[in-house]
DNA sequence: CAATATAGTTCGAGAATCGGACTATCTGCA
DNA sequence: TGCAGATAGTCCGATTCTCGAACTATATTG
């Protein structure tokens, strides 16, 4: 019912226009069999693989949703299953042949709209606003990898 | 697979657990029967009542997932459906009973939000923040209200 | 080594989402 | 005025997303 719309609403805005373009931008590249949902958990998947619980933690869906959304990008060809050499109960999740081509995609529309939105607020303003950002995630994220 | 994560992700990040805050707020105080889809529709309600279209494209969903979350939030008693004198093809939602309770406890946990946000902050970085992201606005959202 | 915890999966159900087609109403223009 | 096209909303059906619960396999801890 806002009329002055609360700061995390506002943050919302911003992201999901985000998350849009990048989406779109994959589908006119040809990588039109992701899903939103599916592009969230890849999202997070790190350059040494990542587990699956780790990927359902910090996408914040439940283990059966991660792993339900890793089978779709499996089967799609974005990303595989590997051993964990440290844990054989655990498996990595990593980036595939596909997912490697598509990654290129959605990183040049990222730096896209990161350079839109700073010619937009100027850099002193997009400076600050990320730094505001990440002081936030202190007390937001409560994934957040502390140091390591 | 960012190490160093784009600003849109850092949004989201904090978006979203205010989101989960104010939810987790509704349901102690007894409002356990909405879901996120539900409230995030809710939450763009206007003071007067707001036409189902409207909802949809400020939510981002289609009219048929508005016009099923509606049914849903209708149903538990938090919004109605009024015609709206200006157009006999539309009708208007306006919260009820039950969401007009409800509110208070959605606003008192978005004030403590933002409170806590600003007490890590600090006045000066929250205030360019939220002027930050309401310039940001200008660019990432489609729907904007101009004016009127 | 037994007890407990953790990683991941499977099963089943419910919630959310959309494309397409449809009715009712409104608007613009000949 | 009256009709063609746009718009508000709904219904139907299919797909995707989501989670709770229960289960297997491996790790950890005392």
């Amino acid at each position: 019912m806002a009329v002055d719309l609360n700061t995390a609403l506002l943050m919302f805005i911003a992201a999901r226009s985000a998350e849009n373009r990048i989406l779109a931008a994959l589908r006119r590249a040809g990588y039109d069999d992701i899903t939103l949902a599916q592009a969230r958990v890849a999202a997070r998947i790190g350059p040494d693989g990542t587990r699956l619980t780790d990927l359902a933690e910090q996408a914040q869906v439940a283990k059966q949703t991660a792993s339900f959304l890793v089978d779709q990008l499996e089967r799609a060809g974005y990303v595989e299953r590997t051993v964990d050499p440290t844990d054989a109960r655990a498996r990595l999740v990593r980036i595939a042949r596909r997912g490697t081509e598509a990654l290129p995609v959605a990183r040049a529309e990222e730096a896209r709209i990161e350079a839109e939105w700073t010619e937009h607020l100027g850099v002193r303003r997009m400076k600050q606003l990320r730094e505001a950002l990440t002081l936030l995630r202190e007390i937001t994220d409560p994934y957040r990898p502390t140091g390591a």
